[in-house]
RNA sequence: CGGGGAGUAGCGCAGCUUGGCAGCGCGCCUGCUUUGGGAGCAGGAGGCCGGGGGUUCGAAUCCCCCCUCCCCGACCA
């Protein structure tokens, strides 16, 4: 490819707007453009890039028994409401209708069109296990797009469906995409660190996320380094003391005015956090109101919350809505008032014994709180969110936390579709039987950016060879190295390497500083000089300041598949 | 949605407080010179100053409304 052909400039200074490194250089060396808020064109670069990353997934795919297929991007809401996610998911998901009013969506992923081709197509227990998989836009009305293609709203995802007999293949299938994600990632060179993952709300039994480790990232990640445990933070757990073995205390009210913290309250009684406990006021989306408690010392996990109690999102109750039920912001708990709403305890809040909570007056406590003798919980559950230090609940050594971008994730979805849309299928013992799903998505456009993140130095991008838009980029110095250069392009196309031919007549500085911008793994360079001393010097986007050698026209090929392991 | 910031040439910015010719750097076009680390000289093109309304003799500048984009918090590949 001549560089005079390709659409699009560098540019010497980042647009606004563009904070993260890789997203600046994607921007400043003509990768992509954007267009509006989490929209972007992708520029021939990119869309090289896209494509290499592209052919890496349908590879790992095909060889773990996957079909690729190419299903709808606007799908009837018909489908939608059918699975229950039309009503469940709310403004992220884009609703308009056509010419006659019929309401359409634009799909955020293809588990209904999964199930509804698998409706259709598959009748008998002798043609499972499937795997489908597609790689094709999204779009997600996301409510704060960010950091370029990390988080944008229109984006391109490989997205693969499992469909099993039972728990026994989607667990087969559910371990090989695993792997494949292993190596589609590896392949890729990014490096990523499967996480345990929340299941949603939608069921489902399993999930991991596949995270890149980047403080850029928007997911918390709770690790041990020394047993190796992962997860993210949404269902992480420690292993908590719980509490102290003492015997149920008397119930006593206790003056604690302006004691609206706990930690106001813990020293005007002059009592660890550990001997309170909170209690947080929720409500749903569909407004069943809900008395969240934890001990003192510790922080609710709302996405554990919301787990238990089957709810999208919670919101804080309003000042009126906790006067409501009787109780008093600040000083609530479900002492009294525990019937007025769902009370979900944490586990070690509910062996805690003798703790002081609220007493839903305002100024005063309770002190020796016993769940189960002075309030009846509807739920005990794990609700604590996991923080720094804690011991792992496997080996007792301290966690940590770190922040990760989720580039891909897989998910044992089990039967919520198939029944919904009615993927049954004939078993040997002639019953019908409900198809077992799993999906597995990676995010095509997410990928490419993380690569940029992470390969780049202050100079540019720095692809890894895989993935790279061109393998070799050629700077032709001068009218004697642009006459030579011509000759060398053929000679390397001809073995099949990609050449991004810089035939701009550019001054030598403003070649070499696009080279590093747009990071091609090999750059040479031909001009009167290096003719002059035999040939065409070579050298590696990352080693800028290894000696560069030059190298005989005959002798090219093989310096270059010695140095960047490409087939010549 | 809540909070903060920004829209002036392709990109980066000044001008706005105190109303009076729309500017600077880079990029772009033409010519000559130059050719191993973002060249020099000369000449040039390019603007609904985000949009609408208002105040004023006069608005990029003051007032009101709207739109867009970015950043920080609740959600996702």
């Amino acid at each position: 490819m001549r560089m005079s052909r390709l659409f699009g400039a560098t540019l010497r200074e980042a647009p606004v707007g563009a904070e993260t490194p890789g997203y600046q250089l994607l921007l400043r060396g003509a990768y992509m453009r954007q267009l509006g808020q989490g929209i972007y064109s992708y520029l021939p670069l990119a869309w090289r890039v896209m494509r290499k990353i592209e052919q890496i997934m349908r590879d790992e795919m095909d060889s773990s028994g996957g079909i690729e297929i190419s299903m709808p991007i606007v799908h009837p809401a018909e489908l939608w409401k059918k699975s229950g996610r039309y009503d469940a998911i709310g403004p992220e998901m884009a609703r308009f209708s056509d010419r006659r009013d019929r309401p359409l969506v634009l799909a955020m992923t293809n588990e209904e069109v999964v199930a509804s081709l698998a409706a259709t197509e598959i009748q008998s227990w002798r043609q499972l296990p499937r795997l489908v998989y597609h790689i094709q836009l999204k779009f997600r009305d996301d409510p704060r797009p960010r950091a370029g293609l990390i988080r944008a709203r229109e984006f391109t995802m490989k997205d693969a469906y499992s469909l099993d007999r039972d728990s026994a293949g989607l667990n087969t299938q559910y371990e090989a995409m695993h792997h494949a994600y292993l190596r589609i990632f590896g392949r890729c060179g990014l490096p990523v660190l499967p996480v345990a993952a929340d299941v949603g709300m939608m069921g489902g039994s399993q999930a991991e996320e596949f995270m890149y480790l980047n403080a850029l990232g928007e997911d918390t990640i709770v690790l041990c380094d020394s047993c190796g445990y992962a997860q993210n933070r949404q269902v992480a757990r420690s292993a908590l003391a719980s509490g102290h073995a003492e015997p149920p205390l008397a119930l006593e009210r206790v003056a604690t005015p302006g004691a609206m913290t706990i930690e106001q309250l813990s020293q005007q009684l002059g009592i660890p956090a550990e001997r309170t406990e909170k209690a947080l006021f929720l409500a749903t989306s569909d407004n069943r109101f809900v008395i969240a408690v934890v001990r003192g010392d510790m922080q609710l996990n709302e996405a554990k919350l919301a787990s238990v109690v089957k709810a999208g999102e919670l919101r804080p109750m309003t000042v009126e809505e906790i006067s409501a039920i009787g109780s008093v912001a600040g000083y609530g708990s479900p002492v009294g008032v525990g019937d007025r709403a769902i009370v979900v305890v944490d586990e070690v809040a509910a062996a805690s014994p003798n703790l002081v909570a609220g007493a839903n007056e305002d100024g005063w406590h309770l002190r020796n709180v016993n769940v189960g003798r002075d309030y009846e919980p509807d739920h005990v559950a794990d609700l604590v969110a996991v923080t720094d230090g804690q011991p792992c609940i496997t080996c007792g050594e301290p966690l940590r936390t770190a922040r990760g971008v989720e580039v891909g994730n897989i998910f044992k979805l089990g039967t919520h579709f198939s029944t919904a849309l009615g993927a049954y299928y004939l078993a040997e013992d002639g019953t019908e039987k409900p198809i077992v799903m799993g999906c597995y998505g990676i995010g095509v456009g997410r990928l490419l950016a993380c690569l940029a993140e992470e390969h780049h130095d202050e100079r540019g991008l720095l692809w890894p060879v895989a993935v790279a838009p061109f393998l070799v980029h050629l700077c032709a110095i001068g009218d004697e190295g642009l006459a030579a250069a011509e000759g060398i392009v053929t000679d390397l196309e001809l073995a099949g390497i990609e050449v991004l031919f810089d035939d701009r007549a550019e001054r030598p500085g403003v070649q070499f500083n696009d080279a590093e911008l747009i990071g091609c793994p090999v750059r040479l360079t031909v001009s009167k000089r290096s003719l002059a001393s035999g040939g065409v010097e070579a050298g590696l986007r990352s080693d800028l300041d290894g000696k560069r050698e030059v190298i005989a026209r005959a002798d090219l090929l093989e310096w270059v598949g010695l140095h960047t392991g490409a087939e010549v």
